[in-house]
DNA sequence: CTGAATCCTGCCCGATACTG
DNA sequence: CAGTATCGGGCAGGATTCAG
C-alpha cells in the first residue's frame, strides 16, 4: 500500500458510481424527489428486484442515499439522495456531457466511413 | 432502445473509463509524456501484460490513446494521449477530488466510532 | 521489447421462487 | 409493497506460455 495511494483516488470514486445500474439510480434520485422502491423499479424497466436492492444498499452504506421506512401496512419505503450524495452531481453531469459528445463523434465517423465506402 | 437514450449517456462515458486499470493508465498518460509499453508496466506494478495490451487497445479504439510503432529491433512502441483524450482530463480530475474527500470522510467516521466505543 | 494465444477463475448479475 | 434466498451463467480479468 501507499504506492500510488494519493493518485488512485478516482478508483475510489468510481467504485461508488460503477455498477450496472448505479448511474441510472443516481440519475433519478438526483432529480430531488424521494422515490419508493417500486417507483424506481418502474423507472428502470429492466432491473431486477435483487439488483435494485443490492445497489441501493451499497449506496446507502456510503451515505449517498437515504432510506426511510414508514412502518405501516402495506410497507412504504422511500429512497432519496443525501446532501452528501448531491456532491456527485457535477461528476455525473460531466460524464453525461462527455458521453453525449462521444456518441456524436462516433456517429459522425461512421457516416464518414459509409460515404467513402460508396465512392 | 431509445427509452432513456439521452439520459444514459454517462454510461457511455463510464465505459470508456471503467476497467480495472484504465483510470491508472489514463492518469499516467495524461501527464503528457509518451510512454513505452514497459514504462507503463513499471508504473502499474501489478498489471499483467495481457491486461495492459487489452486496455490500451480499447483506448486506442476510441481514439483516446495514440499508438506509435517505431520499426526497429528491438521493437519500440510509444503510447500517448490524443488531443481528444485530454478532454477526459476534467472528468478524472473531478473523480479524483471526490475520491479523496470520500476517503477522508470515511476515515473521520471510523475514528469517531472508535472513540465512542472506548467510552 | 512488445506483444498474441490459451486456459482458468471469481464474482457480478439475472431468473425464479418465497415472505412479512 | 418491499423485500430475502438460492441457483446458475457469462464475462472481465489473472497466470502462463509462445512468438516476431
Amino acid at each position: 500500500m501507499r504506492k500510488n495511494s494519493d493518485q488512485c483516488q478516482f478508483v475510489v470514486a468510481l467504485d461508488s458510481i460503477v455498477g450496472k445500474w448505479k448511474p441510472l439510480i443516481l440519475y433519478h434520485l438526483l432529480q430531488g424527489k424521494p422515490l419508493r422502491f417500486n417507483e424506481l423499479r418502474r423507472l428502470l424497466p429492466d432491473i431486477t428486484q435483487r439488483m435494485l436492492t443490492l445497489h441501493l444498499r451499497e449506496l446507502e452504506e456510503e451515505e449517498i442515499v437515504k432510506r426511510v421506512v414508514y412502518p405501516q401496512i402495506p410497507p412504504k419505503v422511500e429512497y432519496s439522495i443525501t446532501e452528501y450524495g448531491t456532491s456527485l452531481s457535477p461528476i455525473l453531469e460531466t460524464l453525461h456531457q462527455w458521453g453525449v459528445a462521444h456518441v456524436e463523434r462516433k456517429q459522425l465517423k461512421k457516416e464518414k466511413n459509409e460515404r467513402t465506402e460508396t465512392d
